[in-house]
DNA sequence: CTGAAAGCGCTAACAT
DNA sequence: ATGTTAGCGCTTTCAG
């Protein structure tokens, strides 16, 4: 292989320290970790040898017997550039890595790229460098789920449950995902209490993106109420601003006497309303716009202000990452990993 | 701690696999290893037991002997939310990322947020979960610089050097930068060339930004050639979109008459296309506009397409690995570390 | 080609 | 309050 640590420097070992300052490794080891039944005397020689050497512990070393590594891996699919683009992933992020640091435990990121990526981060997370995963964007079937498993490795899922032939797949392991269904539900029967009749919406990707298909299925249960909606009202889209805008403007193209969109994200709704401005449309008196996420970089910003479906998206990362750490505390207590769904709420602004 | 790997699961270890394949545990490291020297067919028996028993060797007692992980940190710290929505740092964590996994390694990202991280950060990296670093966004001065100096890591920064006190505080380790000074040199000859005579720029953040400093050294020094420029022509913006455009539009309040524009980034830039669109100036007939990253995603997309100064993004990620991969194995052959700077070059489209 | 034994650096009983 | 001992699971001489 091709990495070698440089050889020819020798760190210092808890038993330099301990030689070093008269006592036992025990006690620089009791010292280290804090533990109370030590002179308060000796712990500040200890103290003192420890950074006068530089001494810092070794984590494989500690690792072996504690069978603890204080880090948490956060695994995300990278379909193409997106992630990294993406406002709402940055938020989850942050929710996620500020809780596991509250808990004093370290996030490291990790990427599914290409397929080799997947034995790799497979022996990654088997070859216990981390005390647990929170996994994103697995697709449905995902070997990566499997192998968690087999491993035995404390995971979180984030997104829905995945499918297996139709079914869902899970069974030990936690889930979190947002409101999606109902955020939508949300957003449309607003639409509709406004009086607004022919209603469109711009989709999400939704054979790639489970979100996309859920939003899709909220913004169907309001107006199949009220008989099923005309399917060229519906626009498939890919998650972008341009994408957005298109979409916004063959739905224009198809239905120029269309009322209101849902749109399924933030982003595209701000393409949207690009195009409606351009056709000349006002909003929201001749198209009423809501969107999905409550991106408020984005929602505040618009021109109007974006009515949207508000998700509390760093929450959503804390949660999941209280939910690892008490999975990873009391396994067995948690015999099927509970699902838990993230109510949404729509944040009215003016564009509906 | 709160971090308990569940206790009640045994994984198989290297014994349990010996026992099974009723050969001693070399054997099976050998196996494991690949190494030459054991029968075709002991080595499929010891296969099988393997994946029978679902066994998976502990990194953390591996690591211990052999003071390897194959794995790679990249650290980066967070201003705000900046990070996760550049696509510059995304083209290069793909280089890094691809290079690493050429060579069977695996990248682990690690954000810098609040003071705190600091130390959680730098436990992670002393504590031999890696076998090298990359670091970037480091701030002069930072702590972490000196951290990773002292506990011996192969390290290689991303950015300009850091300075303390003025002077340049770089040692053993390596860095890599773009040639931010000579593009915007390029860029801003290349103004020049076209006849222009009142060339404004927008500036990044150069208090917090390296490259920012230096995009605007390389403005300074071509038109310094021909007398010091106005200082109001220069309009500092914070690498936005929104920045560019409201720092064009201060820019030609302040001079109605500039017939040039370099602006420090391609997002800033395409906000700057707006403004000057909106203010009814044509581009590149009235204001000619250079931009700098080419993202072409953002370069090739506006109206009009975006004469920019190119880099190589993700073939900077990949030489940063490359130089991390060189320092681990041979330490001592590079006893200070290269500074590479990466070539820029102009490339032309419609807007300049 | 294979096995035995030592040891990597640490923590966790168990003594004292 | 502190020291002693025994591993954790692996790789690596060194024998054979």
């Amino acid at each position: 292989m091709v990495l070698t640590q440089r050889s020819h420097i020798r760190r210092p070992t808890l038993e330099d320290v301990a030689r070093q300052s008269g006592v036992s490794k025990s006690t620089v080891s009791r010292v280290i970790n804090g533990e109370a039944k030590v002179r308060s005397e000796v712990v500040d020689r200890v103290r003192r040898v420890i950074s006068e050497l530089g001494y810092v512990p070794n984590q494989a070393a500690r690792q072996l017997v504690t069978h603890r590594t204080n880090a948490v891996a956060v695994v995300a699919a990278q379909p193409e550039n997106r992630l990294f683009i993406d406002p709402f992933f940055d938020l989850l992020l942050r929710g996620i890595r500020r809780e596991l640091a509250q808990h004093g435990a370290q996030a490291v990121l990790l990427f599914l790229e290409e397929p080799d990526d997947y034995t790799r981060v497979a022996d990654y997370l088997g070859g216990g460098h981390v005390d647990g995963a929170i996994l994103f964007s697995l697709r449905p079937g995902d070997r990566l789920a499997e192998i968690v498993d087999r491993l035995g490795l404390p995971a979180v899922f984030g997104g829905r449950p995945l499918l297996r032939d139709g079914d869902p797949v899970r069974h030990g392991q936690a889930h979190v995902d947002g409101d999606n269904r109902g955020g939508a539900r949300l957003a449309v029967r607003h639409l509709v209490s406004l009086g607004r009749r022919r209603i469109a919406t711009v989709a999400g990707p939704y054979d790639q993106e489970n979100s996309a298909a859920d939003r899709l299925a909220g913004y169907r249960d309001v107006l199949g109420d009220a008989g099923p909606p005309h399917p060229d009202l519906v626009q498939r889209a890919d998650y972008t601003r341009q994408g957005g805008a298109d979409a916004m403007a063959a739905l224009l193209d198809r239905h120029p006497d269309l009322d209101a969109v849902f749109v399924a994200s933030d982003l595209m709704a701000s393409g949207a309303l690009q195009t409606l401005r351009e056709r000349g449309r006002r909003v929201p008196e001749d198209v009423a716009v809501v969107g999905f996420d409550d991106l408020t970089s984005i929602a505040e910003t618009t021109d109007p202000p974006l009515t949207t479906v508000h998700q509390d998206t760093e929450e959503m990362g804390r949660l999941m990452a209280r939910l690892l750490l008490a999975r990873e505390d009391a396994p067995d207590e948690l015999p099927d990993g509970p699902s838990v769904i993230v109510p949404t709420r729509l944040v009215r602004r003016a564009s509906a």
